[in-house]
DNA sequence: AGCACA
């Protein structure tokens, strides 16, 4: 596999990031982008000389990680393209909400490496009871999968396609609504097909965050917005 | 390039 013969892990591993974008910004920017795969338990990034310029996005499910790792490779994020692939090992945030790794052991764990640091290793191990804990079972914790796109996803562009408008929306009652939102360049309605609208944005980045703040918006009691990418 | 959870 391109992705380095990692197996798929529900958090996936970005390198490559632009190391100029504050901490908090690039959070905050990558849970917009990736919310889209799904939801997002927790993302980490440090800004420590080993870890710059990179980030670990971790998800409720796995299927959301591997469509994130296809779709998003190569992604222009801050003008570099991301490197994705799964993470090596399990977040703490999905260890402790399975229950496969108990407080005790991530304070061990960090133990461990203050240890390393200070003596180099004494070859020491002492209770080795995380060993069948690792693996769930074949339990499916996500049994109730909802996924209503059955489509194919078009890939991130800098255009968002909308439907299940209500056929009075105006384009002025678009722009109201996405112009809130970063690098917002226009609304376009189709005359001859009610119901649906392409907004422009001034990049994939922009476009990607305003589509997952509104998605789902729920612009009248009857209709949701369901935004997607345009198809180039 | 670089796999952590301050």
């Amino acid at each position: 596999m391109l992705s380095g013969d990692i197996p798929p892990n529900q958090t996936i591993y970005i390198k490559n990031l632009n190391e100029k974008i504050k901490k908090e910004e690039l959070k905050r920017s990558l849970y917009c982008l990736f919310s889209q795969y799904g939801k997002i338990l927790d993302v980490v990034a440090l800004k420590t000389p080993k870890l710059r310029g990179q980030a670990w996005v971790a998800f409720l499910e796995v299927t959301s990680a591997s469509n994130a790792v296809r779709q998003m490779q190569n992604f222009p994020f801050y003008d570099k393209p991301m490197r994705i692939q799964y993470a090596k090992t399990k977040s703490d945030c999905i260890a402790d909400a399975d229950g496969s790794l108990g407080p005790k052991e991530k304070k061990k764990k960090q133990d461990d490496k203050a240890e390393r640091k200070k003596r180099g290793d004494e070859g020491q191990q002492s209770a080795t009871e995380n060993g069948a804990t690792a693996e769930n079972g074949g339990r499916t914790a996500s049994s109730r999968q909802g996924n209503p796109n059955a489509h194919e996803a078009a890939a991130p562009n800098s255009i968002l396609f909308i439907e299940n408008l209500p056929h009075e929306t105006t384009s002025a009652m678009l722009e109201l609504l996405f112009k809130q939102y970063p690098g917002f360049r226009e609304v376009r309605l189709i005359e001859a097909k009610p119901g649906i609208a392409f907004v422009e944005f001034e990049d994939d980045i922009h476009s990607s965050m305003a589509m997952t703040a509104l998605q789902g918006f729920r612009i009248t009691p009857q209709n949701s917005m369901a935004i997607s990418f345009a198809k180039k």
